[in-house]
DNA sequence: ACGTATTTGTTCGTATGTATC
DNA sequence: GGATACATACGAACAAATACG
């Protein structure tokens, strides 16, 4: 039997330690130096521990900053059928939601200018923390017309599902118009919601929804932690 | 005749100011405080004044933080065929660039993987500025193969226009087949270019070009000032 | 704007243990 | 046993990128 090399003892030492969370993805990890120094061991068979990790895609290193953690990463692809869960579930990982406001308020300016309503005009507001293995990786506002789909909010409430509560209201399928996308600072609000500092920056997407007859039926502000996704556009 | 209005001839001072560059896009104007005693005229006067510059688009008032003169907005709209100067002109903007870098380079990882070449094969490196209206609005990192392209940096410096030298080396057209967009902060280097703090991030947009026959072209990484750039996407 | 310290990346050389013929 | 090839591990030095005052 071979017994096992001493960089893979090293390397599964530090494959328990992420696990477990001492380090958190983004965390930096003790410097090859401060490593070799811990396992008594030369510098080379540390390097060759954090490259089979590296390999495996739990940490990466840059030269001249440090080892770190991987981010989840991801991929969000933005198409005329964009879906939070579709896209988790492409990049590999555990999709959840959960509500984080259900309410009835006048519609803002830019939410009436979007749904082609009066401003002040009745719009259900319901707002939803996406994650992706227990991580949030988005806090999106999504504005309906009170007058069109009444009632959008207590059949959310009931299924858990944006697209099942539509379809329940009769509307078989919707369509990404168009999404804009900027960035700019979090507020405190969304850096606790998304659990990422405030002073990294986040992707914000403004999108129109539209039914098959081409009627708006959603407008959204979404807000995506920066560190954790990409947006991915594949032109017509 | 009726004599113009006490809060028409202050709007039009502003606007003047304005014009003239007293104040560039981004700035904050004096209080309304500090105005009415400029003019010498009540706050009411003042807040008519700006509220109809306000109307106009020209500046923008923030509750409990000041007014300030309308940014420059972009709307960059990514499509099979995306080139600066065409989303320039569109937002009705004067654009222009110049080049930051032109050098030949060991292709790093990522440009390797996306130009299809191996590690370390030269690659020519063509970084631009591009304006709008003199502000600088993104900062782009082209990477041609030298083997593929060679010859490309002398062209483009001859003629200013990556499109242009592209032409010149047999390529007539090419299309974007993907942009990935995600957000950080800008480095210091990078802030100095764009002319932004470096508190504000940026979107940062990696895409790949391709020619007719489907042949990798160029791979971009482009930088805008997100204070100034919007990312346009209407999916397929 | 520029040097200094830190950190990862690379390349030498050397020694040792293991498997194979 | 002997010769060879290969992987593992250690040591030292330098290169390259980065962070920071």
């Amino acid at each position: 039997m071979a017994r096992p090399m001493l960089w893979q003892q090293i390397a599964s030492n530090l494959a328990a330690d992420i696990e477990r969370g001492d380090y958190v993805p983004g965390d930096q990890l003790p410097t090859e130096r401060v490593l070799a120094e811990r396992f008594e061991v030369n510098r080379h068979t540390v390097r060759r521990a954090i490259q089979s990790l590296v390999e495996k895609g739990l940490i990466r290193s840059e030269q001249g900053r440090g080892t770190f953690v991987t981010d989840i990463v991801i991929e969000y692809l933005v198409s005329s059928r964009t879906r939070f869960a579709e896209n988790v579930v492409a990049a590999d990982y555990d999709p959840s939601s959960k509500p984080v406001r259900v309410k009835t308020i006048p519609s803002p300016p830019a939410v009436a200018r979007a749904l082609v309503i009066d401003i002040g005009d009745p719009v259900i507001l319901i707002e939803t923390l996406g994650m992706a293995d227990g991580h949030p990786v988005s806090l999106s506002a999504h504005y309906f017309s009170e007058a069109r789909l009444s009632g959008i909010d207590q059949m959310y409430l009931q299924t858990q599902s944006i697209t099942q509560a539509l379809y329940r209201l009769g509307v078989v399928d919707y369509f990404r118009e168009s999404t804009a996308i900027t960035t700019r600072l979090p507020s405190r609000r969304e850096s606790r919601h998304l659990n990422q500092p405030i002073s990294q920056p986040i992707l914000v997407a403004h999108s129109l929804n539209i039914d098959a007859a081409g009627r708006v039926i959603e407008y959204a502000e979404g807000r995506y932690a920066g560190l954790r996704v990409k947006m991915l556009v594949r032109p017509r």
